[in-house]
DNA sequence: CGGTCCCTTGATATTCATCAATATCAGTGG
DNA sequence: CCACTGATATTGATGAATATCAAGGGACCG
């Protein structure tokens, strides 16, 4: 069930210990704070048992207490429309933080439900405003996890706003490849733990159309899939298809506005 | 040039629009910090003088240096796709906080135009997280506001992936009327500042689509459309088409799943 | 081994984009 | 005030992309 380490690159005993020996600590919430305020905030955090598939970490309407980190496993969170129909916002692989979207209304607006078994830290968010104010580093990092959240939602609102069906799907592809070669595993070749109807869903698509894209780019030799292992063999092709058109993006079109108001470019 | 010197202590002008007397402190950065501090975050911030329709805010690729809230008109963000095109991923009105998803990068990802004349407060961001350290109100307000984005993007995203044309214009009808109405203008009547392309933009509509939507809306009697002056007549028959079918949502679908990890409902 | 769920593939339907023509609006200058 | 121009908006006709409906095939699990 669990996705291949050809590198092994995390070692579960270490990782249930501490911050300070979690291979993730350069993607994760403690980026850049020090080795004794890192084990303050080891303090405040929880590890979980971890969470079998289908099991949520947290539901929709949830009072918020807390984060969580995702240290192994995967998750997605989603919100149910007021026709009752879901809504797949994200797929979160280890060292992502999610729950950032409570923090203002005081209630969990997506559940977080695991694709597989899952562990979790969990992150008590007072506690972390107390720490935040002792630790400067920690409470920058916090803003810019927060923005990169916003930065990654603006483009998925891109892909549903001006992608077509090829260019949605290579582009998650990409996304995850990506996403899993950072954390250490390959880029190339890894384990969908999601179903072809949660794709489908984050897509805007529907389920057939996911299966007949699947099909097409292993026609095309773009990817070898088998079931939910998929192997990425032209890399440069997907991304053309994704929207890499080659031709040199035009950044300001417009000669006529005015210049920028806020800064020197 | 330059804004007004909001040092200069009994310049009618800055008293006129400082933070302590600004109507929109409800909804801005200040909400929930004491006087004296609203003091301090009001010596930072730099009013600049209005910009014209269709002027910059900031670019897209402008180094990050501040946040910029809106104090009258509107603005959109926009980010530009590899193919040159352009989508809209906002539209903001008085005392919204635009540029917090160029935190994590140092550069904006996206850009921000005027869409009528327009004023801004900058707000340096690096003197923003200094006072953050000395006012811990601000911090929290900060990232109170940085969720309360997230969360809307989440929205955006349903919308986009799962509504109909119908659905989505009078999605962004009601979402409008209710920002206008919290600001203190009619909530049932108001000045659409952006052009229908641009709705067509930010909805993943054709222009053509959302120019037959308004003549379809009017016909129905729903709103009264008078080039960019909106009424909405019926206000409960365009909250059914933008998806409140009435219905209850059912929250907790499956009955299989397991209990939240995370904290009591 | 049988049942269930998930996935795939084909045929048809629908929504919305695109193309094209006209209409309206906002400036500009005579 | 009017005529002129370019941008913006409306409306109709057509087509393409993708959803929906329907059926069969395969994987996983008890």
């Amino acid at each position: 069930m669990n996705a291949p380490d050809p590198q092994k690159p995390i070692d579960l005993r270490s990782v249930k210990t501490a911050c300070g020996t979690c291979s993730l600590v350069q993607l994760c919430l403690p980026l850049g704070i020090g080795k004794d305020d890192m084990e303050l905030l080891n303090s405040i955090i929880k590890r979980r048992r971890p969470i079998s598939r289908n099991g949520n970490v947290f539901c929709l309407g949830d009072n918020f207490h807390a984060l969580f980190a995702i240290r192994s496993g995967s998750v997605k969170t989603y919100t149910i429309t007021e026709d009752g129909s879901e809504q797949i916002t994200g797929f979160h692989l280890p060292g992502e933080i999610i729950g950032l979207d409570a923090i203002s209304s005081g209630y969990h607006p997506c559940g977080a439900k695991a694709l597989e078994t899952t562990s979790v830290c969990e992150i008590p968010f007072e506690r972390l405003e107390e720490l935040a104010e002792t630790i400067p580093g920690l409470g920058r990092q916090l803003l810019r996890i927060m923005s990169r959240e916003i930065q990654s939602d603006e483009e998925l609102l891109t892909l549903l706003g001006k992608k077509s069906a090829e260019e949605r799907l290579a582009t998650l592809l990409l996304s995850l490849a990506q996403r899993y070669g950072e954390r250490g595993f390959s880029f190339k070749e890894f384990h969908l733990s999601m179903s072809r109807n949660d794709i489908g869903n984050y897509l805007g698509l529907a389920v057939e159309t996911v299966s007949r894209l699947f099909s097409r780019f292993q026609q095309q030799n773009l990817i070898v899939v088998h079931n939910k292992h998929i192997c990425i063999e032209h890399l440069g092709h997907l991304q053309a298809i994704a929207g890499y058109t080659g031709s040199p993006p035009v950044v300001n079109v417009d000669a006529n506005a005015g210049a920028c108001v806020g800064g020197k470019r």
